[in-house]
DNA sequence: TCGCATAACTAATTATATTAGTTATATCCC
DNA sequence: GGGATATAACTAATATAATTAGTTATGCGA
């Protein structure tokens, strides 16, 4: 019998995000992550706390890449340019990763430090980015939600079908896009 | 045994929704609609398809049922108003219906007439609403697609608890649709 | 009233996650 | 090198859900 092999919490999630990004998050079995790391399902609890803490290292990783991410695309960028930018790695991101992405959107439990870290980091380059625009205080949290708002909503509707039409996607995008810097100049000239 | 209960799709489909809006989609199971109905799980199939019919049967529900929400809350009105009419009434319907609501974001497959037709019923009413700042064509398309996504975006990572600080969500709606009726109009006025 | 279609039932099967209890092995310490 | 220990695998069993098969009872129409 092959015992000991060599198999951590790491490669467990690996695994189960590549099962999640092809098949699709609520497609993610433990059945299926055993079998790719040739290992039985119950050997999966000695490194993850069962499927309910699986789906939430997965929310972490995701939650972390994607910051990483937004964080690369706009350094050294300020508005409009920032923006851009942070978009369209956001879309990026979601188009690669899409079952781990859907991950990030499970309710993070209230004494969940790790989580609320990688969140926060998330928020923070858009934040940044934001603040070439001047927003402060609270204006910078309405504008954030707004421009994660429109980002989301975005990858989320294309990420389930929700364009029926086949209506250039890439061009849909640059056109929110090109309203959001829009609105944001607009609601920053005109700030309290 | 109480037999012929006067149970029918219909009666299902709206045991069900309750359910989902109660507990959550996720958290939607036939042995609690079943019991809810004071029938047993397999007396369910004389009336829905299973599980996947029965989530099709609330995603058309709901698609309808936001459709005809959306219509009623812009009729007579234009523009601005409208746009504001129109994303108030649909995160009034989430915030109603949080359950059925995430059963419109299931892909419809391929020939599936009702479904086709319930979606553009809410796509039309977009498209009227968005008519008034003179979109046509593709534009009009793409006008629709960048509202739906700041619209449910924002729903979305609200219903998730996606906004972790305790700022006014309310506050955070307006603020979106202000950008939004911004964005739209500048991009109305420099259409191609 | 008879017969049929319908809608309920029970029983059994499949799929999945999870727990309990056991065994093997890699590593650490001597 | 050789044994003790922690770890990580295993098998077996249980619980929850959905689903299918096969059966029974009821209400309506001819």
């Amino acid at each position: 019998m092959a015992t000991h092999a060599g198999i951590d919490k790491s490669a467990v999630v690996r695994a189960a995000a590549k099962i999640a990004d092809d098949k699709g998050w609520d497609a993610l079995r433990l059945a299926d992550v055993a079998a790719k790391l040739r290992i039985r399902p119950p050997s999966l609890y000695n490194h993850i706390g069962g499927m309910s803490g699986l789906r939430r290292e997965l929310g972490l990783m995701a939650a972390r890449e994607l910051g990483v991410a937004l964080a690369r695309a706009t350094v050294g960028k300020s508005r409009d340019d920032a923006v851009r930018g942070l978009a369209a790695e956001y879309r990026a991101f979601v188009k690669r990763h899409p079952g781990i992405y859907a991950a990030t959107m499970i309710a993070p439990s209230r004494n969940d430090a790790e989580m609320k870290t990688a969140g926060d980091e998330v928020i923070n380059t858009c934040l940044a980015v934001l603040s070439g625009y001047g927003f402060r205080g609270d204006d910078g949290i309405h504008a954030v939600r707004a421009m994660r708002s429109a980002v989301h909503g975005f990858c989320a509707l294309e990420s389930a079908g929700g364009f029926g039409i086949p209506l250039d996607a890439d061009k849909s995008f640059k056109w929110l896009v090109d309203a959001l810097v829009v609105g944001l100049a607009a609601r920053a000239r005109s700030r309290s």
